[in-house]
DNA sequence: TGCCACCGAATGAACGTTCGGTTGACGCGC
DNA sequence: GCGCGTCAACCGAACGTTCATTCGGTGGCA
């Protein structure tokens, strides 16, 4: 991954802030520039538009992510303990990114997400998916669709991350480990 | 619940229409207006601004599941069957009704949100969470936290039904019962 | 001298909301 | 039955604001 120059970055940031507050209407242009220390024209020299801004932060985001969960997977572990490793790599991921769980789930589910081919955050699913199916292949887990599992895994640890946010759960509270092993016991065999 | 004057329904099912299509940014109240067979002052005479609007669509909608999930229960089925029974319904309801999956996702993880209370306290929610609370001290399922599992099954369905939609797997296919099967060996007993 | 990063006031379009006005249904006194 | 007043539903042009984007300009570096 090249450099990214200091004002790019901090218009990213200060984008991915806003839109976490305020969503997508809520952020104009101007309130971006300023939170970033930069005057409006400047956004325009190193993004098309507001639509390809926001597309460039969640490119910029799962990059980051994709980056944290290969970090710390240790392929010597026993296949299940790789799996709750990966679950959690990816929960601390949004716990310590407080900002990308509301802007990536505002953002897949909007019409931005067909801007981009949407293959883009598969490079994280791509990755499960193949672990996955090598869980299913090694006897670890119930024949089902790969396809399948990853989803259910991706989305059992933002739903996780979501009450942990809200503070619907606590942070150190075993009902975490509780959900992890839930999602174990179902796909397991 | 009472009659809803035709327009006004009108004006809410076009406001669901655009905004799957558009977003909540793409869709100017003229253009809801237009869809609706309105005029745009009408608009205002049923709601006070966009915003409220906006946030009127989201329990209208909410409604309408948590009639087609209660109308579904049966209360002399076994507690599995129950369960399956109404994990069903919520699927069913998201099929039938597609306009609902994007805007429900899109509203939950917006600011609009907020201006609701908090949806921990919808109904549907907590209709849920009564009856996987009854699963509990039954001894059917897990000891584990009542309003965690509501949230693991809202979204477990949610899942599903996006699959469904992207085509990732077919309305007919095993792999359906496949998942709700994986939640439910996961949260039960 | 030319180029590049950057600035920020100005622009113009889009959009939410308002408001003065029309229509038609309904009640009431006669 | 008729005239009259009232009021809710509804219309749509117009208003004022907000905001994405533009553009002419500045400073510094090669």
């Amino acid at each position: 991954m090249e450099q990214i120059a200091e004002k790019k970055k901090a218009i990213l940031e200060s984008t991915l802030d806003l839109i976490r507050e305020k969503g997508f209407h809520g952020t104009p242009m101007s309130l971006v520039a300023k939170n970033a220390g930069v005057a409006a024209g400047t956004i325009y020299h190193y993004f098309d538009s507001k639509d390809k801004l926001i597309c460039e932060v969640f490119t910029y985001i799962m990059d980051n992510m994709m980056e944290a969960v290969k970090q710390h997977d240790k392929e010597e572990m026993t296949y299940q303990a790789r799996f709750f490793n990966v679950w959690r790599s990816q929960l601390r991921f949004y716990l310590e990114n407080p900002k990308v769980l509301v802007f990536f789930e505002q953002f897949v589910n909007s019409p931005y997400n067909e801007l981009i081919g949407h293959n883009r955050h598969d490079k994280l699913r791509q990755h499960l998916k193949l672990f996955l199916s090598n869980g299913v292949e090694a006897g670890y887990l119930r024949r089902v669709n790969p396809e399948v599992l990853s989803v259910l895994v991706l989305t059992n640890v933002i739903t996780t991350a979501k009450m942990i946010r809200r503070g619907e759960i606590n942070q150190e509270s075993p009902e975490i480990e509780q959900i992890a092993e839930i999602l174990w016991k179902g796909i397991s065999l």
